[in-house]
Order: C-alpha cells, then sequence, then structure tokens
DNA sequence: GCGCTTCTGCGTAAGTTATACGCAGAACTA
DNA sequence: TAGTTCTGCGTATAACTTACGCAGAAGCGC
C-alpha cells in the first residue's frame, strides 16, 4: 500500500526517471535531486570516495546531513544516481558497423571509468534501473541491431564487452593509482620476492618479460582484449556480411 | 628502516607466504592469522559481508576486537587474507589442451565466487600478492604455455577470462540473490514500467523476448560468453594445430 | 481570508564502526 | 633470577549513518 505508484523501486530512482508527481501541499524543497548528487560528484571527484558521507555532501551544499535525507531515503540511494550520472549519457551517434560501434562504445565506458575512479569503488546492489545506466545498455544494443543476433547472444555480448571494460578499467586504476594511498611502486620487484621460480613458473616467465616493468600504452592494451571478444562475437553471425553493407 | 625484512608488504601479507620470522620472546599468541581468517569467513559465509566487522570476528574467536590487530594492522589487510582464503588453492590439475583448461578454470573461479558471494564484494586494492591469487594466475597462465603467445598476450588473455567470470558472477548473485537485502522479484516487469519503447526500442526488444523472465541456466549463459572470448583467443594462435596434439 | 493539512529543514541523539594508546602480565634469554 | 620482549585487551576517540520529532512554510477547502 506504501507503493502503489509503480515500480517497487526507491522515490529517488523514479524521481530520476521523471516519475516524481511533486506534490503541492507543502513547502517548496530547498534543495534538488540534481544539486545533490552534483555535489556528491564534486566530492567524489576531488577527494576521493571515501570522503564521500553525507555530512560531506551537505558541507557542499551549505547545508545540514539531514535535509538530504528528504530527497534520498539512504546512501546506497545516492551512490547509484552518482553512478548514473558520473557515467552521463551513452555516446551516440556511433558508427553503423557493428564492430566499430562497439569499440567505440567500450572505449567510451573505459573513457568513463578512468576518468571517475570511484565509478569502480561503488559496489553493485543490483540490476541496472536508472535512465543512464539503461541508456547505454540501449545504445549498446543498437550496435548490434543489424547484425542478426537474437535477443539472449545480443544481451551475453553486450555483457561480456562492458564486464571487460569495468574489468581493464579497474585494474589500470589500480596499478597507475590507487586511489585510497600509494601507487605499487614496482609491482615486477614485488613478485619477484615473492615467488619462487621452481613453482610459479609461468609466472616468473611473465615477470621476467618486462610487461610489468614497461608500463605500456592502457589503450592498446584495452584494445588487444577488446579485438578478442569482439572476434569471438563475428564468429557467431551468420556469414550474411550484412556487417558490410553500409 | 622499518621494513628491512623484504617486500613493502604489510607483515600479515608477508606471515601468509611463510615469511614471518616468530619473535621467540614474548608470550605465545593465542590466535593465528589463519584462524582469524577462518572465523572472519565464517562470519561472512553466514551473516554476509555487511555484518563483518572486527568486533564480530573477536566474539567469533572468544576474543577481543583489538587483539586481532596484533596479527592484522587493518581491516583491509584482514579482507585480503579472507580473499585468498575464500578463493582456496587453484584447481589442478587441468587439461592439457589450452582452451578446455582455461574453461575449466574460468568455470572453476565463477563457481568460488557463486559459492561465496561477498568475494565479489570485497574492494580491490591493488594487483594481486596473495600466494592463491597468485596461484589462480599461475594456474591459469600454464594453460597457456604451449599456445605459443608471448607474454603480453598471455597475461592480456587471463586477464580478459578472469574478468569475465568475476563480471558474470557478479551479474548471477545480483539477479539471483542479492547479498544485501530483496531478490529483484521481476526485473522485466520493473524494466517495462521504466522504459518508453519509443526511446528505448531495442532494450524493449530483448525485454519482449522473454529471457528476463525465465531464468536460465547460468552455466550455459557463463559458457555462451566463455566460448566467445576463446573463440577470440583461439584466433591469435598461430596455426600449428598444436593445440589439437593430444 | 482562516485554519488545517502537508510538507521541508534540521537539531539532537543513538547506535556502529575502526582503531590509537598504553598497561599488566606471560614467556623466553642470559 | 632479572630483564626483555612480546601478547591480550580495556579504554577512549573520532567518524559515520540515520531514527525521531519539532518548528515553521506553503498551499487547500471553505
Amino acid at each position: 500500500m506504501a507503493d502503489q505508484t509503480s515500480t517497487g523501486l526507491p522515490r529517488s530512482i523514479e524521481a530520476a526517471w521523471g516519475l516524481g508527481e511533486r506534490p503541492s501541499r507543502g513547502p517548496k524543497p530547498g534543495l534538488t535531486l540534481d544539486r545533490i548528487v552534483a555535489a556528491a560528484i564534486t566530492v567524489a571527484d576531488t577527494e576521493g570516495l571515501d570522503a564521500l558521507s553525507m555530512g560531506r555532501v551537505a558541507k557542499e551544499l551549505g547545508s545540514s546531513a539531514m535535509s538530504l535525507y528528504r530527497y534520498v531515503t539512504a546512501k546506497d540511494e545516492l551512490l547509484a544516481l552518482m553512478v548514473d550520472a558520473g557515467f552521463g549519457a551513452p555516446p551516440e551517434p556511433m558508427p553503423e558497423d557493428w564492430r566499430a560501434g562497439l569499440t567505440c562504445w567500450a572505449r567510451a565506458e573505459f573513457m568513463a571509468l578512468i576518468t571517475r575512479p570511484w565509478l569502480v569503488q561503488v559496489p553493485i546492489t543490483g540490476p541496472p534501473v536508472t535512465p543512464n545506466q539503461l541508456g547505454w545498455l540501449e545504445s549498446g544494443l543498437k550496435s548490434l541491431s543489424r547484425t542478426g543476433l537474437d535477443a539472449g547472444a545480443k544481451m551475453s555480448a553486450i555483457l561480456l564487452v562492458t564486464g571487460y571494460s569495468r574489468n581493464a578499467a579497474t585494474l589500470a586504476i589500480q596499478i597507475v593509482a590507487p586511489p585510497g594511498e600509494q601507487i605499487m611502486p614496482d609491482y615486477a620487484a614485488v613478485l619477484r620476492k615473492l615467488i619462487d621460480p621452481d613453482t610459479f613458473p609461468e609466472l616468473t616467465a611473465v615477470v621476467d618479460s618486462g610487461i610489468f616493468d614497461a608500463d605500456d600504452d592502457h589503450s592498446a592494451e584495452f584494445d588487444f582484449g577488446l579485438d578478442r571478444i569482439l572476434d569471438g562475437v563475428a564468429a557467431l553471425l551468420p556469414a550474411k556480411g550484412e556487417a558490410a553493407t553500409e
């Protein structure tokens, strides 16, 4: 009886969809969800996610912590909205060719995550339900629309790619600049001290190859894995050559 | 001068590698790192990661919170050790064929993550440095040892697969049984209420296809994506037919 | 125009947390 | 046996989320 309105989602999420019929009875709200989320993002951008507390956000707005709870029922909700706004609108328009489109899409996600490292730190609490999150999903599916894949395959492919971007970004962030504290100065040196070449022969060979020392281009590294995934997807397609026709 | 010993890593991590020379002067420790980690895992398994506090772990051991800080300098360290122990030893032996081996490896990781949902909730704070973590890495690399790939390609491939397992597990956990609270009862219904078919045509089509309703086999879903990735890796290999020999 | 209702901002406070500090006493060394 | 070096742990602090409830604003019905 409490949530007759609609989706069963928290009110703030519905508000993000524009579903909130604003009550016309009481005093006008002095804040806005948008302003709160923007302030929270500012804090996270400049001081990191650990520094983000309700009080800190409120101070940013010149308000008090408890005021925020008129707009958001819990901190988790604020985080969800921050993630949605932090990603921003999905990249559009994109190349027609499915492969070029997905590449563009994946790179955009990777860049978004690198730009705001706290995005990957926010614990995922459920399937995507916010506008931009679903917008990105839609945008990715669009690239595959002419491939002839069925719905399940499309979703799997998209999940594959988005998961890869997330993972690559997480790694890139951690090795280059861990958000919390110190940068791992010489991962290769640490590994060399820890692992015994007899029990870790393969890993030793990788360390000796020097790829951990020479911190090479992240983009190249990223594209390599992405191309593997897309090769796999490509192998799925009916060999009609549809992808080539304008 | 503080950490002349070795790696610059926290002492508890070094202890996990067996590097800790136990001092023979004072009273015998009443606890063990292993016991602490085991108790923490018990708490996480039964009550979830949110319920895991230093005090809660101490109560499990009949000890006090501050005692734990003789073994672990911060909660983060305990979490890192929990993850390492939670994964357990890597799956071995594995099939010789690289593809069968990696499939087995990826499934094992997926299962480990599904079995202990809190594993994916622990925030990643850096590159892997604990014994089992690196053991899994070694184990994965081993599958690729006869493929002729260079070190960088091997690492990329492994990162690809492990990232995929992580991602698939995260999704599976969230949709089937979110660790925090409520199960998303009908994701498809929620989406139908939120999205407008005109602005989300692709997503609408996917929802209408019913794949969100029929919560199908996770294993099949998992294997699909994995095969895509391995197809991509396979396309990299020199066409010697080495993979087919024995 | 008047009171009632409904809402907002926000102060207060409660309940949890991680963890710094330091002491009493145990166990080993000489 | 004296001294040293540890351990367990009590106390205390600082930070955090958030329940509760009040004072007052803004609109509604009459």
